[in-house]
DNA sequence: CGTTAGCACTCGCACGCTTCGAGTGCTAAA
DNA sequence: TTTAGCACTCGAAGCGTGCGAGTGCTAACG
């Protein structure tokens, strides 16, 4: 797309202003908020031609005019002014994020409540786990006559533990020589691997009668499968109803019904190759329900092929340089906390100063040239 | 309160109404519904008495009557035809219950979604552990050369583990040294006994001079105190932008917000006593969030000091009779659950054959006159 | 030829008025 | 004590009007 100079400053102008008030914006208000001394007048004829690109349209006649979806498009990938946070806020993120140090489960879901809260908008945060999720060690602790307790070590330092009754006894003799056998047999085994002939015959070499195998077996698939590729965490619904794009409380409604289901989450679009961020807006949205609703994700990558994915969801008018800015950020200090020290106190690349200038990546699939900017300014 | 014979059955009938629709209700809508003929005026002299009352009152001159919380309140205690789910539904939570066996974590926040669901109310579910949560046993699993980790039984059959990495290097012997000793020395023990002096003697005793017995100590504190008396899980907020007493988003949101605490959630009102289940109306709230809001909530016990509490809010405009029997029924669903068998199938008390006419305890901590009734017909 | 002033026109929105009807209280008769 | 009749109240819905923000077009200007 190219434009003059002055249809960029105007569609910028007009965008701008619109993400603050939701109102149309008419000739008169952009003619005085614009550098360079111009008429109204002059403003309407660019913005009559901005409306015929398909860059503005009005709601009525004798209403201002307001972006179109790919007039979104434009500004993001080509018009829209690098956001800095403010030391403040920087450091108000930092200390939300100093204080949290838990388990992976707790700390993702906990990046998406501060995304919701930094940007006003509901979030979501996504851990996508390597696909190879696989056991490191078993151990089976005897605890009494029939009660046994399994503790299984994942890749990725997750420890995951299951309390078993049995209806029958079973001795501390018949559970060491399934802990050995389980950790010779199944570990580094992929979900796929654990065949029934294995079970079998680890049953049988464990002097297992009692179905021992087939329950921790159970466990284990259980724990493979189970977040099919990560946690999915969505939270700060409620944002929605700030905005007048959502006044409609069906509409807003429909909205977080479809976001609170977990796999529809998963689906949602994604950062691909160098992109560090992705910018989805209104139709460009494969989701029906997101048609008219804008998504932004960053994406951080945590070592061999973890992700973390961290969004928000919210109406195409929406302050994406701001949003994505915040995105980024905590992406940033989760990650870093994910995989620097376990202690507290913020990793040296999620301080504020140690940000460096990023790329703006917002690629769109579907009809994507591929445009990118490095707006620093 | 003694009202006629007559009264009892008009505001019983405005009540019912009212409830169905939202909607103001007239003499003249009473007056058919009644199953004695009488005329509409007289049902006017009537209703204005129930009026003088404080029994209803009109939203303006020229309305019909709504019931005042005063009226719902008469109508809970005495006036209120208890509900019978029908087969059907009974059957619709029993496989929704049968197919969920999981830790308690997710059963209990299961149980408040189901609730949610059967009632089209937000609901919370709490499972209120006895205070004295105590470790039953520890075990140490040396990983590799400086990392471990930490299985803690605690009471109630509960499993908990951490993975520890640490600076320096551990072996076996200290290990198991030290897990002898907290099985000795921390098992059985509460919150408050952990003290320093215990910590001292156990780390000297185990030759750990590198703060182990701190770290477990420390985990061990966190999953004693953690939950402060039980979790609390919050869901179907959505539910309530479905009734028009909620049509001001704003209202909904702070109730939202208010129940999205979890510390509120345990202060919300509690069956006491020989009760089985409460019902808060509107102005007998204590929080001021809830004054025009009304709480059901069913308690069950586990068994020792453990209870499960399921509640439900929303508007005093509720089918108070409808919710309570199916919150109960959960519950107590919930709970057989939980005691009984591990393996699935709905233990017998909870099906809907099973289920004995039970008291409908709606008490009332101020001006409570102790009215009970078990009306079963 | 781009820019601008002027002007008639459009159209949503807020405001005020009217009508309608459901529901009431009161009175008097059954 | 119940009921028919009646005047009255008052919110909700419908309608016309005026206002104002904003437009497109035309013609003049540099």
């Amino acid at each position: 797309m190219n434009l003059g100079e002055r249809k960029k400053e105007i569609l910028r102008a007009v965008i701008d202003r619109y993400v603050d008030t939701a109102e149309p914006v008419g000739s008169k208000a952009i003619a005085s908020a614009l550098p360079r001394s111009v008429s109204p007048a002059t403003i309407r004829n660019e913005m009559a031609e901005l409306e015929s690109l398909g860059l503005l349209e009005q709601p009525h006649t004798s209403a201002g005019r307001i972006p179109t979806a790919l007039g979104y498009r434009i500004y993001v990938n080509e018009l829209m002014r690098r956001h800095r946070m403010s030391i403040e806020e920087a450091e108000d993120i930092n200390r939300a994020l100093t204080r949290r140090v838990a388990e992976l489960d707790r700390l993702i879901s906990y990046a998406g409540k501060l995304a919701s809260r930094v940007t006003a908008l509901p979030a979501y945060a996504l851990s996508v786990a390597p696909p190879d999720v696989t056991a490191m060690r078993f151990d089976l602790i005897l605890v009494d006559a029939n009660t046994f307790i399994v503790v299984v070590m994942l890749t990725g330092d997750t420890v995951k533990n299951k309390l078993v009754h049995l209806p029958t006894v079973v001795n501390q003799e018949t559970l060491t020589r399934l802990g050995a056998l389980l950790n010779a047999n199944f570990t580094g085994v992929p979900d796929a691997g654990i065949t029934s002939a294995l079970l079998d015959s680890t049953a049988r070499a464990a002097g297992d009668t009692q179905g021992l195998t087939a329950v921790v077996a159970e466990f284990l698939i259980e724990l493979l499968q189970a977040p099919p590729h990560g946690d999915a965490h969505f939270t700060g619904e409620l944002n929605l109803f700030g905005y007048p794009e959502y006044r409609d409380v069906n509409k807003a409604q429909r909205l977080i019904e479809y976001l609170s289901d977990e796999s529809e989450l998963l689906r949602l679009p994604t950062p691909k190759g160098g992109d560090l961020a992705k910018i989805t807006i209104g139709p460009e949205n494969l989701a029906e329900e997101l048609r008219d609703s804008s998504v932004v994700v960053a994406r951080y990558d945590m070592g061999g092929d973890a992700q973390l994915l961290l969004g928000v969801v919210g109406p195409t008018r929406m302050d994406y340089s701001k949003v994505i800015t915040r995105l980024e950020y905590i992406a940033r200090g989760i990650a870093t906390l994910l995989s620097g020290e376990q202690t507290s106190g913020l990793p040296p690349g999620a301080t504020h100063a140690g940000i460096p200038p990023h790329t703006i990546n917002t690629g769109q699939d579907k009809d994507d040239k591929g445009q990118r900017s490095d707006d620093s300014g």
